[in-house]
DNA sequence: ATGCACCCTGTAGCAACTACAGGGTCAAGC
DNA sequence: GCTTGACCCTGTAGTTGCTACAGGGTGCAT
């Protein structure tokens, strides 16, 4: 299939498809008689693994990992256990660090009764850190 | 004070001092003889300003807009209110995202019961994404 | 033969910094 | 008086993960 075709069936951008060639993520394919790229059922699912890594946060050089791991079915599965581990661990940090934000943002916000910019609660909480309730 | 004291006294990285400057988000100070950069206490307010909107996750922008803001203490308060509480909702669809991920990823680990790359869970999970329960 | 959809390479842009390279300034110590 | 070290300067390039051209070639239908 055409890169056009693939970008279709994995809903990758085309840009995107040749990045990932660029920076060794995916494996050069075929050329056709006319240099366009050719691409097999093994490339789209390789695509399709990359792409729902990074739905799920993964970075691009996680995703290298997990993939060097997928290209070698002997290899120790914890590996891939601990890098998606750590990645949850991230996550849930993120979670909760967005959370005190959150409940920071939203009690300065909730101060705010209008008026004018000089007696702005909102506008006066930014520039005071020692107003807030929690650390960020 | 000079660009090192403003750095400690705000926990700003000097390179990131200037390049707030560069991009207009801070005034150029004035200079001394020497060329250095001379601050007062109205650059350190205006640059904490800065850097508690950005903890708080505001981006260059909104700053801009919020600085404009507090530089005209006339204009209506409603503004500022607008502006954090978009970013508040931002937030909050960031967290819902999130926490779809999060149960994504703790389903996909949990399913790992260790042994070799040819039958982990996990990386057959990141390959078919018709296995989630979530869209993501 | 001409239009159009598709493909190619290479480079530049985005956000918000961060990290040099290559140089100048200033006070302290020998 | 000269060096050492901490600080400062400008300008440019790197980071992540794409995205968006510019400027060209290919393939098929009308």
């Amino acid at each position: 299939m055409k890169i056009g075709e693939l970008s279709r069936a994995t809903g990758t951008n085309i840009e995107t498809i040749r990045y990932y060639e660029r920076i060794g993520l995916l494996p050069a394919p075929g050329r056709t008689a006319a240099n366009y790229r050719s691409y097999g059922d093994a490339h789209r699912a390789r695509l399709r693994f990359v792409r729902h890594s990074r739905d799920l946060g993964f970075t691009i050089e996680e995703i290298r990992s997990l993939l060097d791991l997928s290209d070698d079915p002997g290899r120790d599965c914890g590996d891939a256990d601990r890098i998606a581990t750590r990645h949850l661990e991230q996550v849930e940090e993120k979670i909760a660090q967005l959370t005190l934000l959150r409940d920071e943002l939203a009690r300065i916000i909730g101060r705010c009764r209008g008026g004018v910019a000089a007696d702005c609660r909102v506008i006066e909480a930014l520039g005071d850190h020692s107003h807030c309730e929690s650390a960020h």
